[in-house]
DNA sequence: CTGAAAGCGCTTACAG
DNA sequence: CTGAAAGCGCTTACAG
C-alpha cells in the first residue's frame, strides 16, 4: 500500500494539515517544518492521491482536450502541445476524440466533463455556443478554429493564406484553378468557409468567374482529396491547379493525378494546407498554419485561467472573450509551377477565363 | 451546483446506497426501484463524481497510455485506438508522452501513475522490466514493441517484414542496399534490432557481405532519414536501394535523393515501414505493420484485466505473460524498381557484390 | 505558524 | 431487496 498523508504526518511529527500546506508550497509554514515534511514525504515515496485532492479541493487538475480525431496531423499536434503545457503546469490531460456526429451528440448530452476537468480546449469540432457552454459548464474554455463571440478563440488567418496561394497560381499563369475544400463547415467552424472566401475573392478580383464548379467539397483526408481529384479529372476540362484544405488532401490529389500519368507541377499544380513536417519532404507547396502557436495560445489561456480560479465551477470572471488571429504564410515548393502551354483553344469552350 | 447522489436519493425516496447500486447495474435491486432511481437521476442530470467514486472504490477507471510522442503516425494511432477501446469500456485515458530520455527519467522516479490509473499500455518507449514494474506498481500492463518476459507484450514481426523487403530488392537486381535504421534500440525495445537482423540475414543468405557500412542509424523521423540519405549520397559508391525503419524516414530519404536529381525508383529504390495512410498516396513501398491490431490487442488485455480486478493495486493474478506476434507484410508500390543499368565496373572497387 | 475537525461525494461491508 | 454508517485520503476554514 502506498503511503498516505497520515504516514507522512506521523513521520514528520506534524498534522496532516501542515503536510498538505508544506507540500503544496503554501505560505505560513516554518522553513524547518517544510523541510522535515519534505524529507518524510521523500522517504516514504509519498504521492498525494489525485482523487482525494480533487474531492476535497473541488478541482481536478485536469484539462480536457476535444479534437475530431488524431488521424490528422494538426489534431495530433494540438493534443501534443496542450499536453506538454498542461504537464508543465502540473495538470493532467483528458483527451476526447469526436470523429462522428453520433459521437458528438452522445458526448454533448452525457455531461462528459462534469466534475472531470477544470478547464478545456476545444479544437476544430463543429460546435456552437450552446454546445461549448454545455461542455464547459462555467469552466474556462478556449477554442481553436471556432468563431464564437463570447468564448476565447484562436484562429489562423486561412482566408489570407488561401488568397496568397490563389494569387501565386494566377501569377504562374493558371486560369483553371479548383478549390478542394472540406465539408464540415458550420456557422462556427469558420475555416472551411474562410478558405473558400480567400479563394473566391482573389479570383473575383482578377476578373475570373467564381461559380460553384470551381469548388469541390469532400473529407479533409487523403482519401477525400483523391476522390475529389478523380472527379475533376473526369471533367471535359480539368483544372491545371488545385488548392486543397489540408496537406493530406493534397497528397491524395497528387497521387491520383500521377496515377493518371500527369506530372506535377507540369500538368497539375497542387497546394496543401498546414505545412505538416511531411510536406517539406514531399515538396508540397502549402499554406502554413502555425498549429503549435495556436495550441500554445489556447493552452496558456486555459492553464492561466485554471490557476487563477478559486473554486472551479463557480463561474469564470465575465471578462470580454479574447480572439487571437494567427498569421498564415505560403510556402512554395515544387508541387506548383507554370501550367503547360495550351496549344489550342480546345473545343470552343468559352468560359470567361483571363487571356 | 451539479446534483449529487444525495439529491437523487431524496428524489427517488431511497438511500444513497441504493442509488449507487441501481445506477451501476449491480444485482439485488428491485426493478421498480431501479426504474425510479434511473428516472430521478435523469431528471436531475446526475453524473457521479469520478473523484468521489475513485476515492471510495479504490479504482480510478482510467488507463494510462505511454508513447514516445504523437508526432509519429504509429504513436498517434496507438493512442487513438486505445482511447476508443477505453471509452467504449467506460474508462478514461491518461496519455503520457515521453519524448526525451530526461522526460523518461523524471517520469520514472515520480510515481506518475500511482493512484491515477487502473492499468496501462506502454508503447515503444525504451524501458526495461524494472522500469515497467515501477510504472505499473502491480496493476495490469501491456506493452507494444517491447520484449519483456514477464509482461504481456505485442510485437510486430518486423524481422520477417524487413527480410521480405530485402528479398524484394535483391529480386529486382539490387546489390548495393543500405539499411537506414533507428538508434533507439535497447535490450527490450527490440524493433530496431530485429529489423536490422531481418536485413542482414537475407543479405548473408544471398552471399552478400553484411558489414557495418551497409547500415546507418539515425532518428526515425523525416529529418533523420534525410540526414542519413545525405551521408549515403556522399559516398563514392552510394546504394541503389535503401530500406528504412519508418515511413517518415523513407520520405526524408526520397526528398534528399530527388533534390540531388535522382529519380525514384530509377536511381534509387526506397522502402518504408508502417504503411501509414499517406504511404499509399506517395506511392511508397513499405513494410506494413498492423498498428491498429497491435493497439487493439494490448488495449483489450488491459481493459479486460482492469474489469476483472477486485481492488486495483492488490496485485495482478500471477498468470504467465502473453506474447503476441502480429504479422507484417510487404506492400509494393512505385518507390521500388530495378536498379539502373550499371555500364561499367567503376573504379576498380572490389567489394564482394553478387554479379 | 500549527492543529483538530468537518466535509468533499461516493462505495461497501454489515445488518436486517 | 434495502438502509445506516463507516471510511476512502485529502483540503480548508476556524481557532489558537
Amino acid at each position: 500500500m502506498p503511503a498516505t498523508i497520515d504516514d507522512v504526518a506521523r513521520l514528520a511529527g506534524v498534522s496532516t494539515a501542515t503536510v498538505s500546506r508544506a507540500l503544496r508550497g503554501l505560505p505560513n509554514v516554518a522553513p524547518a517544518t517544510r523541510d522535515r515534511v519534505a524529507r518524510a514525504a521523500n522517504l516514504l515515496d509519498y504521492v498525494p492521491d489525485p482523487a482525494a485532492s480533487a474531492l476535497a479541493a473541488g478541482r481536478t487538475n485536469v484539462i480536457g482536450v476535444v479534437v475530431p480525431t488524431i488521424g490528422r496531423w494538426s489534431h495530433a499536434r494540438i493534443l501534443e502541445v496542450v499536453s506538454d503545457i498542461a504537464t508543465t503546469a502540473g495538470l493532467d490531460v483528458l483527451p476526447v476524440m469526436l470523429a462522428s456526429p453520433a459521437a458528438r451528440d452522445f458526448f454533448l448530452t452525457s455531461h462528459p466533463f462534469r466534475r472531470r476537468v477544470d478547464g478545456l480546449v476545444v479544437a476544430e469540432v463543429p460546435l456552437d455556443v450552446t454546445d461549448v457552454a454545455r461542455l464547459a459548464e462555467g469552466r474556462p474554455v478556449a477554442t481553436i478554429g471556432l468563431e464564437l463571440d463570447d468564448v476565447d478563440t484562436v484562429l489562423a488567418d486561412e482566408q489570407a493564406g488561401v488568397a496568397a496561394a490563389t494569387r501565386h497560381l494566377l501569377d504562374l499563369g493558371h486560369t483553371d484553378i479548383t478549390f478542394i475544400g472540406d465539408t464540415d463547415s458550420t456557422a462556427t467552424l469558420v475555416g472551411p468557409r474562410r478558405r473558400r472566401e480567400g479563394f473566391e475573392s482573389v479570383l473575383a478580383a482578377a476578373g475570373h468567374p467564381t461559380s460553384g464548379d470551381r469548388v469541390v467539397e469532400t473529407q479533409p483526408t487523403a482519401t477525400g482529396g483523391a476522390a475529389a481529384m478523380t472527379l475533376l479529372l473526369e471533367q471535359p476540362r480539368p483544372p491545371t491547379a488545385v488548392i486543397t484544405a489540408s496537406d493530406e488532401m493534397a497528397l491524395g490529389a497528387m497521387e491520383v493525378a500521377r496515377a493518371r500519368g500527369l506530372s506535377i507541377p507540369g500538368d497539375l499544380s497542387v497546394v496543401g494546407l498546414d505545412d505538416q513536417p511531411i510536406a517539406q519532404y514531399v515538396g508540397l507547396t502549402t499554406v502554413a498554419r502555425d498549429v503549435t502557436r495556436m495550441a500554445t495560445v489556447a493552452a496558456d489561456w486555459v492553464v492561466a485561467a485554471v490557476a487563477a480560479m478559486e473554486t472551479p465551477g463557480e463561474g469564470v470572471a465575465a471578462v470580454p472573450a479574447r480572439h487571437r488571429m494567427v498569421r498564415t504564410s505560403l510556402v512554395v515548393r515544387r508541387s506548383t509551377g507554370p501550367p503547360a502551354m495550351v496549344v489550342d483553344d480546345r473545343d470552343g469552350d468559352s468560359r470567361g477565363d483571363l487571356d
